[in-house]
DNA sequence: GAGCACTGC
């Protein structure tokens, strides 16, 4: 390349060795960011491009909250998101008022401020528009607030994650001068803060989704801002698609467009989303990020994990104050590395400060995840050892140093196969710019890369779309719920390739989602409406039919929620496995659904919060997972009621199984496991005299988790919810079936594959 | 016979 000057200089520790080059990623990202403008330019000629620089640009010390939209989360102890949400509802009006005037001063100083003048006229001049913001330029705050003075109707933002949306809204109002829930409120999951008077809504994308599902004019918006699109989520992916429909629709009538779209992203992918919308024209505001330096290994790590830990010792010894944040791609390699900083920490010179570990990630409970948040002692360097979720859905502050192994764990979908495989591959040039940046927040700082300068350069650009390598039945129901015909013709923003596609429609159809003819069924439009999975949607209704629906619903939640059971350590593996099936003595028979249900019900038996937390622990289950497990329950009971499946059929009297017959009992869990059946009937496998199973599909070994309750136990036939491919392939969430069963449910799987006559 | 990254409704 030899695109970038460099002074080296090396930074040496045993045998991991940093070649330094001086670029920070300020002046980096804008050189690139220069080489695309000129890129649009040479390839489209239409492309408007606009530049727009703040005319007084100083430096100025933002405020954090000010700036960006991904932070705040789990701050205090909360058993929800929710809890975070601070209480202003007591300030008076005028109060309100003062303090949005005190706010104003700081919001003059935000980039995207001191260019309104210029950015608002092309807004409005534009029905779509691409606005791109670099971090920390004020954009997901101020240009909402900028438009509300312009625009008849309601202002829809959106957010790929509920706590960016709540943060958001509770920003703005304080800067507009309202309590949240009047102008300005938000729209998330379990919580709708917003009145008559709201004018300006934040709101996740999969929200907006849903209402669009209901309404698919979204006639009360006239402006919809997708915020984030760079991170090309599923559910943003197809908001950009539905939104080019809609603009169509909403804007052909008259003359005078009434609708409007403005798409914010981060730096990349411009072009794409400009092309996408018919060429339209793209405005660039330059952000606020203190400069950090790269350095990078002159040779390969072979051991990421030692690697790491060398690292960590040495920026100790090296550097300065201020807190490390390490990024490794799994839970697995954090622990390790946790563990040997923490066995090494005493040994090392006392002239440096004593490092202090913390592992971050998704499924860490609660309790732990905040003692990032925590000051350590004076002397101590705090050392965070995350996975990509500090990338972007946790901000932790204090970061000065960042030590990037470059990798990540991916999920990817085989539609051919019907399985997940959880794969560690190398990120993308963008996601390393953005985990360098974390080092670079409040003042300048350092990013040190576990590889080469080469390989950076090898990396690819962007991080695939998610859209690529999921399954996407839920996504094809939404379509088909929209009425387009024409699937693989529709205009995709990324098209996921005919195999994935046509894979989801058949599997619609297997479902009872749609018919011969591949249009929506009635079953279909109330699989729609349901928060869940197709294919758990399909188990509810069929629930229903075998009066079963109260348990089911029971099970369903707890699927629905992550990390509810918990992967206890390896010295308490067996004595936690032990309990859980003395526990669960039905679950120890049927296998984990039917644990599901016995553990929810003693959840519920037990009245005092500190007992059940107790209990929590022993059986090494979420406390706080619980507890959205009833939040979830009871939406589903809500839409269920909403989608009226069955006149006849009421929400049973809520009865636990310890109240029932041992002979009612089991013909109750024969119906449970038949209602998921109807929906899993692809996931079933039959035992081999030899203790291992075969899917009923195509005769693939497959082997049950060792997380499972049926783990080491023989049985005719099991049924699973997911089929994971890691050493190899797993099936997760199994339960015991009767082999007579796969007769009953679906006569047609007979001699092999479920058949289809649908016509594509 | 041995282990799952991150979101959303």
């Amino acid at each position: 390349m030899g695109r970038r000057q460099k002074q080296n200089k090396k930074i040496v520790f045993s045998d991991t060795e940093f070649e330094g080059s001086r670029d920070d990623i300020a002046e980096n990202d804008k050189k690139s960011n220069e080489n695309r403008r000129r890129d649009t330019k040479l390839t489209d000629n239409k492309n408007n491009v606009t530049k727009i620089q703040p005319k007084t640009y100083k430096t100025v010390q933002f405020d954090d909250k000010s700036t960006e939209n991904d932070d705040e989360y789990m701050k205090e102890s909360p058993d929800s998101d929710d809890e975070l949400i601070r209480n202003d509802q007591r300030l008076s009006r005028g109060d309100l008022k003062k303090k949005a005037e005190n706010l104003y001063e700081v919001r003059k100083s935000l980039p995207v401020f001191k260019v309104k003048d210029q950015i608002v006229p092309q807004l409005l001049d534009n029905p779509v528009t691409i606005l791109i913001g670099e971090t920390g330029s004020g954009k997901s705050t101020q240009i909402p607030q900028f438009l509300m003075d312009y625009v008849d109707k309601n202002i829809a933002v959106t957010q790929p994650r509920r706590v960016a949306a709540m943060n958001l809204a509770m920003r703005v109002s304080e800067e507009y001068g309202c309590h949240v829930g009047e102008e300005v409120g938000y729209s998330v999951r379990f919580n709708n803060v917003t009145s008559h008077k709201t004018q300006l809504k934040y709101i996740t994308d999969g929200m907006l989704l849903r209402e669009l599902m209901i309404d698919p004019l979204l006639s009360k918006y006239s402006t919809v801002i997708v915020d984030e699109a760079h991170e090309r989520t599923i559910l943003t992916d197809l908001l950009i698609g539905f939104l080019k429909g809609l603009l169509h629709e909403r804007n052909k009538s008259s003359d005078k467009p009434d609708f409007k779209v403005i798409i914010m992203s981060a730096t990349l992918d411009a072009e794409k989303f400009s092309k996408f919308y018919d060429n339209a024209p793209i405005l660039f505001v330059e952000g606020k990020m203190y400069p950090v330096e790269r350095y990078y290994l002159d040779k390969p790590s072979d051991d990421i994990i030692d690697s790491m830990v060398k690292s960590v010792v040495q920026v100790n010894q090296g550097e300065p104050t201020g807190d490390i944040l390490c990024f490794l791609p799994g839970q697995e390699d954090i622990d390790k590395a946790v563990e040997i900083i923490k066995t090494i920490a005493p040994e090392l010179p006392k002239e440096a400060p004593m490092l202090v570990p913390m592992p971050l990630y998704a499924a860490l409970p609660p309790q732990e995840q905040i003692k990032i948040f925590s000051n350590v002692k004076k002397g101590n360097r705090k050392v965070i050892i995350s996975t990509n979720i500090a990338e972007t859905s946790v901000t932790v502050p204090g970061i000065k140093y960042v030590i990037d192994s470059g990798l990540r764990k991916v999920k990817v979908w085989r539609h051919q196969l019907g399985l997940s495989t959880l794969l560690t591959v190398p990120i993308s040039k963008a996601s390393a710019t953005q985990r360098a940046g974390r080092a670079g927040r409040e003042s300048s700082g350092k990013c040190f890369r576990l590889y080469r300068e080469s390989d950076y350069f090898k990396l690819t650009d962007t991080t695939e779309p998610e859209i690529l390598r999921s399954e996407i039945i839920s996504p094809v129901l939404m379509l088909k719920r929209l009425g387009i015909d024409d699937i693989l013709g529709w205009h995709w923003l990324e098209h996921p390739g005919q195999e994935s596609l046509v894979s989801s429609l058949q599997q619609l159809y297997t479902l009872g989602a749609l018919n011969n003819s591949g249009k929506i069924t009635d079953l279909g439009e109330k699989m729609v409406v349901l928060p869940v999975a197709p294919h758990l949607a399909s188990v509810l209704i069929k629930a229903q039919e075998y009066n079963v629906l109260d348990d089911v619903i029971d099970i369903v939640s707890c699927l629905s929620v992550d990390n509810l059971m918990l992967t206890p350590s390896s010295e308490k593996r067996d004595e936690i496995n032990a309990m859980r099936n003395e526990t669960c003595t039905l679950g120890s028979i049927y296998g984990d659904l039917i644990m599901l249900k016995e553990l929810f019900d003693i959840f519920k038996s037990i009245n005092d919060p500190s007992e059940r937390k107790k209990w929590c622990k022993d059986v090494a289950v979420s406390y706080k997972g619980f507890k959205n497990v009833n939040r979830i329950k009871k939406q589903i009971e809500d839409y269920m009621r909403l989608i009226k499946v069955d006149e006849n059929a009421e929400l049973d009297e809520y009865e636990d199984f310890e109240e029932e017959g041992s002979k009612a009992k089991e013909l109750k869990i024969d119906l449970i496991l038949k209602s998921f059946l109807h929906g899993f009937i692809s996931n079933t496998a039959i035992g081999m005299p030899d203790r291992s199973y075969r899917t009923v599909t195509n005769g693939n070994l497959i082997s049950i988790h060792p997380s499972s309750l049926l783990f080491g136990k023989k049985k005719d036939a099991i049924m699973y919810i997911e089929f994971v491919y890691t050493m190899k392939g797993y099936a997760r969430n199994v339960s015991a079936i009767k082999l007579e069963w796969l007769q009953e449910v679906a006569p047609q799987l007979q001699g092999g594959k479920v058949s289809s006559n649908q016509d594509l």
